[in-house]
DNA sequence: ATAACATGTGAACAGTCATTCATATGTTTG
DNA sequence: CAAACATATGAATGACTGTTCACATGTTAT
């Protein structure tokens, strides 16, 4: 952690103290831009967003996703957890099978605009 | 790596034969996948959150940033390259002073989608 | 009840990452 | 040129993460 005694300055915030109140009030609280900081690092694992695209298409059981994307279904599970407690997939438990689908919209909105910037 | 022989089934998948091709058509390719979760991981680190989120008032030099996040000079140095390689911002040299700013609109946009999903 | 099956889970290991510290690069000022 | 300043960078460290392996849990069928 820094010292709070400002040793670093290089003038320029001085001269604009409108944008220091601008950006201090605009900026979210700490708690919030780390659960957003949470969000982001569900979808940045490639194994995952295989995942979400599998499920673009239909529901499917773990052992489905397993065998589609070639991955150990202890992997697909442990996976499965980390996308569930993101709320970005929910199951549905069918006797012993368990399928999963998307949770929400957000999850092909937020895939489709992070596409749209990889392509550009 | 699994076996290619499918030692795992549960015999959904033989059902649904159609799925199963609509899944492997719509998949992009493992390039892409990779990229995109790069993308997100970029987004995945609350300090980077902070940064971006001061680049939405305005253009501000590597030293602002820092003191305004109560940051050291190095770490947001650091991140601002990984920004940078991710082509969230851009940057502007005046002199000694290198002035950074948000690359394009969809940083704006999907981290408004990310904080909409947070606070449904 | 026993066997077969689908899924969940904990420990362990290797790989990745963010921060710090020291220092280098490049620019302006005296 | 030398000193001051803004930024970049490389190495080191501690923390976190994804996969694998072995096994546990819970369900269905015989």
């Amino acid at each position: 952690m820094p010292e709070s005694n400002d040793v670093e300055r290089c003038g320029f915030l001085f001269v604009h103290r409108d944008t220091v109140r601008q950006v201090t009030e605009q900026m979210p609280e700490d708690e919030k831009l780390y659960d957003l900081a949470e969000l982001f690092k569900v979808f940045g694992d490639s194994t995952r967003i295989k995942i979400l695209y599998a499920l673009f298409e239909a529901e499917l059981c773990v052992c489905d996703i397993a065998q589609l994307l070639g991955l150990t279904q202890s992997a697909v599970s442990h996976q499965l957890r980390v996308l569930k407690s993101g709320r970005l997939v929910k199951p549905r438990k069918e006797g012993k099978t368990v399928f999963y689908s998307l949770a929400d919209e957000h999850v092909r909105t937020l895939i489709a605009q992070g596409m749209e910037h990889i392509e550009e």
